[in-house]
RNA sequence: GACCCAUUAGCUCAGUUGGCAGAGCACCUGACUUUUAAUCAGGGUGUCCCGCGUUCGAGUCGCGGAUGGGUCACCA
């Protein structure tokens, strides 16, 4: 992006390069500065005005807006907490100084020292006595009045957008905060947060395909995670009773509203606690962060007022199913009835789909989109549910929950299957689905099968989506929003990457 | 993957029936010692996303492509 050679440069970028090169003629290089003695932040000045008034302050930030350019200014100062305005007049800088400051742009990062006052109109400021220029902006930032809009501009320079949008900034903030609450709590129920393998041989854990990439030393194949499910069962294996991973995992496949290549995860394990267990646990969780994030326990997204106080609704998927489509499938145990009721109501299946991925197929298209207020979804059929503990009270289902809210999931969580030998013939029909050429099937993963053969506890499982629950959180649309630097295609064209690669 | 929409100055956007490329902000020159999207006078800084085509003439019409956004499908 950046061309150096100045006859490719317009004119408001070549003026900003001429003003660099007179700073540096009369010895003021602005990069040559390496530190500047911040004391105050323009948000404690204007909140705490009585107490500051008088007072002399040193501040640093970026200038945002210029008004007046007689013998005084008002530059508008952006720092990190928000914005104040510097009022500098040329009888306290003297002649030379206020010439060469009324050459600092829009952009430009200055370090300034004076009085806190405020102006006739009311307007908390700063009055300079001393001003340094810290480093020089030679880009033009967007608009003072409608900001950077262009999306593709937002998230490919996510810095303009930080400076310009302070909305934005604001997301990651409490982005930041929800995971330091998600912490918390995890933390303070005696989690232990670990860290496990992002590079592996195997990507297992889910059905997703995985990033595939080399170890040169090694000259072999490796993987990106998908998930953190199997190292964070060796681990409950290994003697640890409550471990939890919040991290990035990475998933090749495509790209929509909901739906980045990487993306934060959070999973948690806990010896001798079932699904039950777990289920009140995400209950107080998201109770908990929901008073720490916005104070209240609800929020209102997208136009939706969504509570977080607990208990949230539970129903079984067949129930659900049943009452949203009258066909109770709890009570057919032929598979013909099943397929003959699912057509019925206009499913697309075939023939021989089973009896659970019809129910899911029932509730995907007539109960999930109506699930608005938080609701788990439990006892899933245990077709539909590889690694979760069958119900031994009725073996059709399994023990685990899918929390649903606004028509979305935010998590899965199940007591985890620990026979091995169930697991293992489980991976074996999943080897069979990869030779078929279902791309997304999991892995044989003998290791794994050795660790549950030294033996798992029962174990409860669950993983929440992080970046849905800080889009929820922060009434944000799409994915990318909660994401500081999300996944995007190369601006150049191929042609131009050529040419680029050849030079 | 399919369909729809967008792409014009650094940014936000106009651009009529196919006929000299426009505005505001920003920027440059000048004026202004309490401004608030400061104001006043003057100045337009451009690969109209890219390529091919139709045409005397294309920002505008056609075809192909790129990037982004949306809807659906897929995935979870």
């Amino acid at each position: 992006m950046a061309l150096d050679s100045s006859e490719s440069l317009n004119e408001l970028l070549q003026i900003r390069r001429d003003k660099l090169s007179k700073l540096m003629e009369e010895g003021k290089d602005p990069f040559k500065n390496t530190k500047f003695n911040v004391t105050d932040h323009a948000l404690k000045v204007e909140e705490n005005f009585e107490a500051m008034e008088g007072k002399q302050v040193s501040l640093a930030g970026r200038i945002m807006s210029k008004r007046g350019q007689g013998k005084v200014s008002f530059y508008d100062l952006q720092d990190s907490t928000g914005r104040i305005q510097l009022f500098i007049k040329k009888d306290i800088m003297g002649d030379e100084l206020y010439e060469e400051i009324k050459t600092y742009d829009i952009g430009d990062i200055v370090g300034i020292q004076g009085e806190v006052f405020k102006t006739k109109m009311g307007q908390v400021s700063v009055r300079v006595e001393k001003i340094v220029i810290l480093s020089k902006s030679l880009q033009i930032l967007p608009e003072k009045f409608h900001g950077l809009k262009d999306p593709d501009l937002r998230y490919r320079q996510r810095y303009v957008d930080l400076i310009m949008n302070p909305a934005v900034k604001e997301v990651f903030v409490t982005r930041s905060k929800i995971m330091n609450a998600v912490r918390d709590y995890l933390n303070n129920r005696g989690f232990l947060e670990v860290e496990t393998p992002v590079l592996s041989n195997l990507a297992g854990g889910a059905n997703a395909r995985p990033f595939a990439t080399h170890h040169n030393a090694l000259d072999i194949p490796m993987f990106l995670r998908i998930a953190l499910e199997l190292p964070l069962k060796r681990l409950i294996v290994g003697g640890f009773d409550k471990v939890y991973e919040l991290s990035r995992v990475f998933r090749n496949e495509g790209m929509d509203p909901t739906h980045n290549p990487e993306f934060t995860m959070l999973e948690t394990y806990e010896a001798y606690a079932d699904y039950e267990d777990v289920m009140n646990m995400v209950e107080e969780l998201l109770y908990d962060v929901a008073l720490k994030i916005k104070g209240q326990d609800s929020v209102i997204y997208q136009g939706d007022e969504i509570s977080f106080k607990p208990p949230f609704k539970r129903a079984r998927m067949v129930d659900l199913v049943k009452e949203h489509t009258g066909v109770d499938f709890d009570v057919i145990d032929d598979q013909k009835v099943a397929y003959a009721e699912g057509i019925k109501l206009g499913l697309e299946i075939e023939p021989h789909t089973s009896i659970g991925k019809i129910i899911e197929e029932a509730f995907d298209t007539f109960v999930e989109d109506k699930l608005i207020q938080p609701t788990f979804v439990t006892h899933h059929p245990v077709e539909i549910s590889p690694l979760a503990k069958k119900d031994y009270t009725n073996p059709k289902y399994t023990e685990r929950f899918e929390l649903f809210i606004r028509g979305s999931e935010y998590a899965n969580a199940f007591s985890e299957l620990n026979d091995p030998i169930d697991q293992k013939e489980r991976f074996m029909s999943q080897v069979e689905n990869k030779n078929t050429g279902d791309e997304e099937a999991h892995p044989f993963d003998h290791d794994f099968i050795n660790a549950l053969e030294v033996g798992l506890p029962p174990t409860g499982g669950l993983g929440i989506g992080i970046d849905r629950l800080v889009m929820l959180m922060t009434d944000q649309r799409s994915i990318r929003d909660v994401i500081l630097f999300p996944t995007m295609k190369p601006e150049k064209t191929g042609t131009e990457e050529e040419q680029a690669e050849e030079k």
